[in-house]
DNA sequence: ACCTGAACACCGTTCAAGT
DNA sequence: ACCTGAACACCGTTCAAGT
């Protein structure tokens, strides 16, 4: 990672000003080279060919410019949700758009698992969603709650995959060649499941996990309104 | 946070050796503080009386330390679940347990959200899991899959709950008053949705939310079996 | 054989000093 | 008004030195 040897890093700051605009930029740069490249100040003072810490003359502190830099990778995540896509197929579309994005910046989904932007394309999100849901079926206390159901459990799934990219290569290694090793090696009386389903364990995919968790959210929307209009 | 007079910490390690055991309960002690007291090496050092670089003769590091505090935290929880429950409620007292615990100890569960122990205890739950999807009619490529979604969605769900509980007391309360603030501000024609919900969307618990997350879990099983029963 | 403690290569952030 | 750079209070980990 040395130095190339004409321009410093990027835009030669030629007497401009830095704005928070070029900081989110050089940001989203970082978190995009994924585990090759940590998401920290000093880095993004390189990015910028400026003092790490003249940063904090534009946002408070590195958790601020998080928000902000994620509520951009939201606005990713909507751009590429085709329109005129009935309520299940947009919180499909939803999912896989919130999955690659959260693979293309893995830092930044990361750190969001358990937070909000309260930003302008989180509203819109938070819009798309409770738009699925009551087209569904649902309003009111049921709107809401299944709502945070779909928000929490995609936040947290991406942001499961993205803090698996970043681990350490021989920590991943080790973590993913557990049902090709330790989960083999299990007593068979004690474990007769992990015992008998050995080779479908070690061969079950991301695709398949995706699947099924998405899947059990839309089915938990269409369960519900059914009961209400039942009743 | 001075020494008290008397014991430098804890147990005086009248000139006893430190052992795994010891280490690996003193990390649960310092974890069980939650934000109070971060869980670092240097920490763990003054609650054993030792040298903070004394844990690497027992263990090879930090990591290694977390994987073998993780699977004790496992072992509670598995303690905690009654025998004799169908297939639902045993998995409806492991997601209970398992809330338990990472609340009690989220440094520990917020840090394996994407991990695997590889040791005895996450063994047991594994089986566990296995044993309520065969019991519903699961098998195979299903079986596995279907343990996967409940096991993943247990572990991230419960990371980002523990996780949450880990930001500084600003952070999550800026997080959490944004139902209240930013999201009574947006406009009511962009927004409608948002409009319209907007007290129910203050008002939803982590309970509600937590059920909804647990039940979509066991309605995806029981779909399925019926499919399959149906094929 | 195990523990100590200095040291190293990192973090985010503050603040006086520069322009 | 904004950027710089030294400095502070942290991290996990290594390694020579002690016992």
């Amino acid at each position: 990672m040395s130095k190339p040897s004409l321009t410093p890093a990027r835009s030669k700051r030629v007497g401009s000003q830095l704005t928070p605009e070029a900081i989110i930029e050089a940001s989203l740069r970082i978190a995009a080279r994924g585990s090759a490249d940590a998401f920290t100040v000093r880095r993004l003072g390189e990015e910028l060919g400026t003092d790490p810490t003249a940063i904090y003359r534009h946002f408070r502190d590195k958790d601020e410019l998080l928000l902000s830099v994620a509520d951009r990778t939201l606005g990713e995540v909507l751009d590429s949700i085709p329109p005129g896509l009935d309520w299940q197929d947009r919180l499909r579309a939803l999912a896989h758009a919130s999955l690659a994005v959260a693979l293309k910046y893995p830092a930044v989904s990361s750190a969001m698992a358990s937070r909000t932007t309260r930003r302008a394309n989180e509203f819109r999100i938070v819009e798309l969603i409770l738009g699925a849901v009551t087209e569904a079926g649902l309003d009111g206390v049921d709107a809401a709650v299944h709502y945070r159901m779909v928000g929490d459990s995609l936040l947290a799934y991406v942001g499961q995959r993205a803090a698996y990219l970043l681990f350490d290569p021989e920590v991943r290694a080790a973590d993913e060649s557990s049902w090709t090793r330790e989960y083999r090696l299990v007593d068979a009386h004690g474990f007769p499941h992990i015992t008998r389903l050995g080779q479908e364990l070690a061969e079950v995919t991301h695709d398949q996990i995706y699947h099924a968790r998405v899947e059990a959210l839309i089915t938990a929307i269409e369960r519900r309104a059914q009961a209400v209009r039942g009743a």
